[in-house]
DNA sequence: TCCTTAACTGGCCGGCCGGTCAATTATGCC
DNA sequence: GGCATAATTGACCGGCCGGCCAGTTAAGGA
């Protein structure tokens, strides 16, 4: 049974919705009335809800990344033990995989780029550190070359997937590529993560 | 002297502006009233020039793809010979430049793929099958490990390439690096060259 | 020189968008 | 059962945006 008030539900509703147009179409492009014809209330509801558009993306953007953070993290301290080459190997699958479930995160990347939001910036500094510490130590543990900075190890590994699901469908169509698309990610995850850790020349000859 | 009229000086005046107001803020946030001032023209030149918002907004995107193709196509055909690791090599270094010296390019490919765009698709699927062939080639020599697929190498150079111009900023916010942005710009290169050809295994124990 | 063509202007309009407000109705606490 | 509180509604507003139009002025070929 739904409760005839439900504002819990109701603020669901609205985010949902908020998120869906937002993400589509770009904050600057959405309507404040698409949102709530789709969330099924009143134009009056959100801003009683929210106070203003902005602040309606702002917390569409926070409640995204929580979730985001969340999973990195439980990701990261889920496999303990000593990083080494396997771990950062699963970790960097881990994360392709939960790009692959959750496209959003890349729009909602790309957008928050697009207008140097820094809203999330707090959440997100965290995060890197804790990537960076991980690759530091398998640096010093000599599983890693220590010849390059971590940061720019994260950044690569950051690069490659989310660029891979960034441009997936157009570069696909550029290159005539076919089958179905989640072989696609197969085959893109494998080759990722020979070039992440072998490069591109042939071994044996460096 | 400026003549009076000059309807082609009015045109570039006028893609100028339009440029950097719809890069910087987004077709949708971006008025033409805005573009119209910036570029010392009335609203009404603007719609008979280019008829529309939206026609405006195509105008600018072809110029700045065009520009850009040609200085791919020019940096490929300008480096003859057998492809090579060190042509590659001098390829990615190119393309890193470009990037460098024209980041506007890579706000446009963002805000296209945001609008899931298609106004440039021809210009991009040659651009593609050109960096594609070379790096065939260079695999059938034995330059380059062929159990991946040549498509699936371009991706990674660009993703490699435009991620870093993509989240740079925030990134060494984030990341507490400092130092002149040109530096870093040399650093990463160094990383990205690094990883993308020898991938971040220490070399001998493959 | 005249006359067609096109560059250019200022004023205007319909429409929609974000936001407000006053009124109504359900909720939950005492 | 009342009563404060908050969820919810629909009508409404000022403002701005993209686009249009009628008119003016320069350019350039015949």
């Amino acid at each position: 049974m739904i409760a005839r008030r439900d504002p819990e539900a109701t603020r669901k509703a609205i985010l949902d919705a908020a998120e869906e147009v937002f993400l589509d179409r770009g904050v600057a492009d959405a309507t404040t009335s698409e949102i709530a014809r789709m969330a099924g209330v009143t134009k009056s509801l959100i801003h009683h809800h929210f106070g203003s558009k902005d602040a309606l993306w702002r917390e569409v953007k926070l409640r995204r990344f929580r979730e985001y953070g969340d999973a990195q993290r439980t990701m990261l301290e889920e496999s303990e033990g000593p990083p080494g080459e396997q771990l950062l190997r699963d970790s960097m699958e881990m994360y392709f995989r939960f790009l692959q479930a959750n496209p959003e995160m890349v729009r909602l990347l790309a957008w928050m780029y697009l207008e140097d939001d820094s809203d999330c910036g707090d959440l997100d500094r965290d995060l890197t550190e804790l990537g960076v510490d991980r690759i530091r130590q398998s640096q010093t543990e000599g599983r890693f070359r220590d010849d390059i900075d971590p940061h720019h190890i994260l950044l690569a590994f950051l690069a490659l997937t989310q660029h891979w699901f960034h441009f997936r469908d157009p570069f696909l169509e550029d290159t005539g590529l076919v089958g179905p698309r989640s072989e696609l990610d197969e085959q893109f995850l494998d080759t990722l993560l020979k070039i992440f850790f072998e490069g591109i020349l042939p071994r044996g000859n460096a």
